[in-house]
DNA sequence: CGATCACGTTC
DNA sequence: GAACGTGATCG
């Protein structure tokens, strides 16, 4: 009996100069030495460890995690199988410790599994690449593929656009306050009411909130 | 009140 | 999918 995979979150890419990361890293090394750029911690991050504006998520795969067994395979496997509209990559701390392993990591990493994969030696060593990456935004993405990643970028805002009252400019405006549909969903009336006014907020909270008939 | 938005209709 | 009209909403 394989566990449920986890909810299909569509996510919005985080905004410029920002990072969107997973709560667990708030006092990891790698957060601490991000430099000159904004993170916003969202704790409902289960699939990926970060998203870049660049629509590219990361996930990140550690020297524990390899060393620990086969483990880490599942958390890959859902992490691909998520479907998320962002290029997946996959950062592997390839140390001293690690390395007898490393191989076959990328073996299933790469061939299996079809995403990409950057050999790190540390989580500095990662932060770095994921500020590189996050400053140097303007120039071409070399992980992106897949004309499909476009899909989810038309669906979301469309999706938003199913709430009565709220249009393109509004669904807009949404999702650039919210990450994700869920961080919209769960947003307060009061939350709502100072970015769309009063009558869409209460249209939003209740489109979300309302009671099925007889139960 | 004037600008903006949602939303339906039309081509 | 662009362009319009209309009514609601917001500041």
């Amino acid at each position: 009996m394989e566990p449920l995979p986890p909810p299909l979150l569509f996510y919005a890419a985080p905004p410029h100069g920002h990072v969107i990361c997973s709560e667990k890293w708030r006092n990891s090394p790698l957060v601490q030495s991000l430099k000159g750029v904004q993170i916003i911690f969202e704790n409902e991050l289960r699939v990926a460890d970060f998203l870049l504006p660049n629509k590219t998520s990361v996930l990140y795969v550690s020297e524990c995690d390899i060393i620990a067994g086969s483990s880490y395979k599942r958390k890959l496997v859902r992490y691909r199988n998520a479907g998320s509209s962002f290029q997946e990559v996959v950062l592997v701390e390839k140390t001293r410790l690690s390395e007898q392993y490393f191989p076959a990591v990328q073996r299933f990493v790469v061939f299996d599994l079809g995403l990409s994969l950057l050999p790190v030696g540390g989580q500095t060593d990662a932060s770095q690449l994921i500020a590189q990456m996050v400053h140097g935004e303007g120039r071409e993405n070399p992980f992106r593929r897949r004309s499909s990643c476009r899909l989810l970028d038309r669906l979301v805002p469309a999706l938003v656009q199913q709430i009565p009252g709220v249009g393109k400019v509004k669904a807009l405006v949404l999702l650039r306050h919210f990450s994700s549909v869920q961080q919209l969903c769960n947003a307060s009336p009061a939350e709502l009411e100072s970015i769309v006014g009063q009558a869409s907020a209460q249209q939003i909270h209740s489109f979300f909130h309302k009671q099925i008939a007889g139960t």
